[in-house]
DNA sequence: ACGCTACGATACGGTATCGTAGCGTTAGCT
DNA sequence: AGCTAACGCTACGATACCGTATCGTAGCGT
């Protein structure tokens, strides 16, 4: 029931242009800074809108920063390349692209942290996660539907397979992804699924 | 150079016990609510030690904090027990414990995410990866001495291969660390080194 | 028993941050 | 052109911390 006023037309050019520029500030202190950066006050000063303005559209700060979260989610990109190895090798490189460059890359880390604690956040790394999985996952059935490998493989313990280690790389080891190591991790993939 | 000086004993029993029940009360609280909640006077109320007291024992709260997460790191255990399969099975068993487990399980996202800013931890937690790492890279060389794989094996490789899935599911997909989890990563990685 | 040292309690000064109020100004809309 | 809603500015009140100073007390070792 999208109820259309008169007067109050949600189209006012001012307000999709503070909005906007909001979340750009509060993506560019999280990426910089952390979480423990991003304050409605560096925000204002960053944006120009002053902090007023800020609370006219959000609630708290942490709305803000959920808003901010929410609009560099990426989305993964899911092409049949007609082969696993063509598929796997897709996704791996998609994500280690995200996970190596701004603003995913940066936000990474302190989104992991942040959803501990806080259940909003928490679904939206879920869905992060689980959004990556999926193009995996499709891409394992395919491969049972096509007769690349056998139906007894378990595309879920593929997808962990496949990603644990790229994040593995991003978050603890801090060692680059390099296009060698995807490929490896890859090949390890293919004989998992080839062996069953 | 242990210079013993007559009257600054360093075996004051009340230095001791004021030192041991700060870090415990830190750990508790970064346990409890990370680092954000892991605040001075929140762990001077928590362990009866007055504020001015903690910072005679440290210079900042920074400092309490490295030495609170100092004092839980786990030692990974590394028995040799005769098999590809044991070793790693034994592994990941016990990595599996440490993130499912207080207080390292409850630190190590917050963790992750300091370290992104804070050059001190950063190396507790390359020290703490790394550290889980080697007895995979251990168990992987003793196999090739024994003929049980081929010498072209690539240790780095499988210890990622292997540790990367289980903090995926700690971290990201916050998934259980099952049994039958482990026993098909670990398959997984026998997989790999066998193929070489 | 006595001196030294660690400790506790309290009170600060300083800073940072959140979220709100009041009021004048600007810009879109009709 | 004029009305209205959005905005900017400034100033707050309220907390929450950090780190320090002061001074009296209590426990340890000799």
């Amino acid at each position: 029931m999208v109820a259309k006023q008169a007067s109050s037309d949600p189209t006012d050019p001012r307000v999709t242009r503070s909005r906007r520029v909001i979340i750009e500030a509060a993506v560019a202190l999280l990426v910089e800074g952390g979480f423990g950066a991003a304050t409605v006050e560096a925000i204002s000063a960053r944006s120009g809108v002053a902090k007023t303005t800020i609370y006219r559209h959000w609630p708290d700060k942490d709305a803000v920063l959920r808003s901010a979260v929410e609009s560099i989610v990426p989305i993964a990109t899911a092409p049949d390349t007609g082969s696993l190895r063509g598929d796997l090798t897709h996704f791996a490189e998609d994500l280690a692209r995200i996970l190596t460059t701004p603003p995913t890359s940066a936000l990474i880390p302190g989104l992991v942290a942040a959803a501990e604690h806080d259940p909003g956040l928490g679904r939206l790394l879920a869905e992060f996660t689980a959004g990556r999985r999926r193009p995996v996952h499709d891409a394992v059935i395919r491969a049972v539907n096509r007769g690349e490998i056998s139906a007894g493989s378990n595309p879920e313990a593929a997808a962990e397979l496949l990603l644990g280690p790229l994040f593995y790389r991003r978050l603890l080891s801090r060692m680059p992804l390099t296009a060698g190591m995807i490929e490896h991790t890859v090949e390890a993939v293919e004989g998992m699924l080839a062996a069953k």
